[in-house]
Parts: structure tokens; C-alpha cells; sequence
DNA sequence: GTCTATACACAGATAGAC
DNA sequence: GTCTATCTGTGTATAGAC
């Protein structure tokens, strides 16, 4: 599969994450149409990773985000609670997004050596595709209380367990080497991490995210498979 | 060589950079007993990494930073202008270390294979002794101004090139394949990067930082590697 | 649903006694 | 060289008109 691909389907989903920002927090805010709440949300996300990313959540003041949405601070409020819940919204919104999505993609029945390739490939896509969201999490997850700090450790796990279990299977089909799988898994979330953390660096040497892809893949691949297989 | 071997050479500079703070900003600070002064940098510094890890350097008030330090609001500011400058201090100072020990271990006249797994564990190893060091840096630059910020980005990009130049030189030997080797600068770096980043992970499953240079080694000559070199 | 005006708390920074 | 007390600006959040 090549990004175009994936773009195309990830781009059909349209404003499904922010009626879910909508409906979920319906009770808290006070904005009754789901239209205009959809779109202001839109606005005000999109502001938030902008300007988080040029200084970080923590510095952003309200007045900031009111002059880049063109929105006044009374009207902002209406859409959340306190800056806090803000921030709390956006991280669970992007939880789920991205569990969602890595659900819809795997397919534990194909052979590990494609799942393998499947799994690397659909979070690099995906990192690509929703940049500012991967970005924010990880950035701004010590912002969060212990709970919601938890739910972000706990999906950096279970997408590491994903990669583990599909070594382990590879192994026992004498496909991969027998290895630290753990350890493996860890690197190749290392790899997918400096994709959307250092996005500036590999724009600028006008690597796509299918050469990245395709790099990591082949660094990937030359350490794990059996010999035999190469 | 290992971490415990390393280690034994960077403790043998002490409190060097301490010293090395006070020389610097000796006009701005209005301390003037170097004793003094070497060891209330030291109790700054280490407060300041500490409450930072928790919640960053935005979120940490001056406040914070008296209540751990032990010392009075006025008093801290006897050593520094303002808490921006404490930022720039920190990040300089930091920079200008993490560059001396850099020169101090690279041997440019030793075999490429050699070099390379030098360079990649001399990494490790200062992110390892000095992992609020770079914790700190990569998590705040993105609160330097725009002067000090490039400095960080510049020396990402000269560690890097070093990278490079060792792969180049093993391939013109015929050791290394013929790779992408900018890509694979950078995807060694990513690793070096994740275990100062994801410290609490390795710690939890007990890897120690020899284990992981061993893990990186074995995965970047698994690709490097020229077939006949295995 | 959105706006302006404003309350209130708290942050960074300094003056001046010791 | 360090402290306490205090100034001043700015940030979050709300009240109430439109």
C-alpha cells in the first residue's frame, strides 16, 4: 500500500472526529447545533496545534487562541470548560481516533512478515496523515493528570504489544530470528516516532513518508528475518 | 568498552560545568564567590531538571523552583536576569558540554566499523550520565528564541553528519553497503534519542543501557554491513 | 451563540532590611 | 549573599448586553 492510498480512505471518515468531540461532550458545553459546534471545534483544534507547536500548550494563552480563531474568550468558553478540559478533550478525542483507526487496518490472519509490514506502515500513514494530533500527544502528555496521563502510556503499550505478538508468531514459524521482541518492537516505535517528531528535517530533504516507509521496512526486515528467507 | 567505564571518565570532570556556568555569565550574576556560586548552580539546575521532568518549563514558577531549591525568590534571582535567561543558560551550557566530550572520545584515524559503534555508544552513554541534560533540551527548545533555538538544531544536524561520514568512509572500504546514508544517520539517531526519552520504560524492564547500545549495534550492522563482513 | 468589559488570582521581578 | 514584603503585568475565567 502507498500513502495516496491510505490518504484517500482516511480522508472518506470527513468531520467523524469532530462530531464525536461534539457528542461526547455534549453535556459540558453549551452550544446546542451540531453544525456550528463541528465547525468551531474544527477552528479551535486546528488553532491549538498550531500554536503548540510553536510553543507549547502550556504557553498558549486563551487570548492567543481567541486572536487565531477569530473567536472572542467568552465564546471559546462556551465550547469547554477551563483550558484544562481543553487540553483533556483533545487527547481523548485523539486516543480514540487512533485506536480506531489501527483496528480498522490489522488483519490478524495475514502471514507475520505482511502484518509486519502492514502495522509499520499503517502507523506511519497514519502519523502522517494526522500529524498534529501524534505531535500534540506526545508533547504535551505531561501536561495531563495521572489519569489521562495513564491512558496515553497504556496505548503506547498495547501498539507495542501489537508488534511483539506478530514477532513472536514469525518466530514460531521459523520465519523471524529468535530475538528480544520486546526490544525490537521498541526500536521500530522509534523509528515511527522520528517520522512526525522531526517532520522539518525529512521535508526538507524531500523524503516522502513512502521512502521512510520503505527505509524503515529494510532496516527492519534485514535484522529480523531468518536467513533463509532473505 | 562499557557504561561503567564511561562513566568512571565523566565523573573525573567533577563539577567542571558548574565552574563553567558561573565563568560565563560572571557579568550578569551578582555572585561573586565562585564556591558560593558553583554550588547554588548545582542545586538550580538540579531543581529545575527535576520539576521540569514533572510538568515542563512553562508550567514551573519561580515559586516552584525557590520551594525546592531551598532558597528565597530574591535570592535566586541573584543568579540569573530572568527565568528566560535561566532557559538560555541551561541550553548553552548544555550544549557546549555535550560538544567537548563529543571531541574529547571521537578518533577520527580508527577503522570505520570502529568508529561507528564508538560513536553510537558514546551517545548512549553521555545521554545516560547526563539524561537531564538532554531530556531538557530536547523537550524546551521549542521555548528559545529563534537564535538559541538554531544552535540546538545545528548540533542535531552536526551529530548526525558525523554519522554520515563514518558510513561514507566504510563504504568507499567496502565495508558498509551503499545505503541511503543520511537516512541512516537519522534513523540511528532516533534510537540513540529514544533512550533518553522513553527512560521510564527501560528502567521498568530492567535494560540496562550496555544491553541497549548492544541491541542498536545489532541492528545497524545487520543493515550496514556488507555480506561478506557478517 | 457571540460579543465586550471586567473580576480575580497568580506569575515574574525588585527594593531594601539584615 | 539571603531574606521578606511588595509592585505590576498578564492570564484564566465569567457576567451580562446584544
Amino acid at each position: 500500500m502507498k500513502y495516496t492510498e491510505f490518504k484517500k480512505i482516511i480522508d472518506s471518515f470527513g468531520s467523524e472526529i469532530y462530531r464525536e468531540v461534539f457528542q461526547e461532550n455534549q453535556e459540558n458545553i453549551r452550544i446546542k447545533k451540531e453544525k456550528t459546534a463541528v465547525k468551531n471545534f474544527e477552528k479551535i483544534f486546528d488553532a491549538v496545534f498550531q500554536i503548540t507547536y510553536e510553543k507549547g500548550f502550556q504557553a498558549m494563552t486563551m487570548r492567543d487562541l481567541s486572536r487565531c480563531t477569530n473567536m472572542s474568550l467568552g465564546s471559546l468558553y462556551t465550547y469547554f470548560a477551563s483550558k484544562e478540559e481543553l487540553l483533556a478533550i483533545i487527547h481523548r478525542q485523539g486516543a480514540s481516533m487512533i485506536r480506531n483507526v489501527f483496528e480498522k487496518f490489522h488483519n490478524p490472519d495475514d502471514p507475520p512478515l505482511e502484518q509486519l509490514r502492514s502495522v509499520i506502515k499503517v502507523h506511519l500513514f497514519l502519523s502522517e496523515a494526522s500529524r498534529p494530533w501524534f505531535y500534540f500527544t506526545f508533547m504535551e502528555a505531561k501536561n495531563l493528570n495521572a489519569e489521562h496521563r495513564n491512558t496515553v502510556l497504556s496505548m503506547e503499550e498495547s501498539t507495542e504489544n501489537r508488534l511483539v505478538a506478530i514477532l513472536e508468531q514469525g518466530e514460531r514459524q521459523g520465519i523471524f530470528r529468535r530475538l528480544n521482541h520486546q526490544l525490537t518492537a521498541s526500536i521500530i516505535k522509534a523509528m515511527q516516532q522520528d517520522w512526525y517528531l522531526k517532520r522539518w528535517k525529512y521535508k526538507k530533504r524531500k523524503i516522502s513518508v513512502d521512502d521512510y516507509a520503505g527505509y524503515v521496512l529494510g532496516f527492519t526486515e534485514s535484522f529480523c528475518l531468518n536467513e533463509k528467507q532473505l
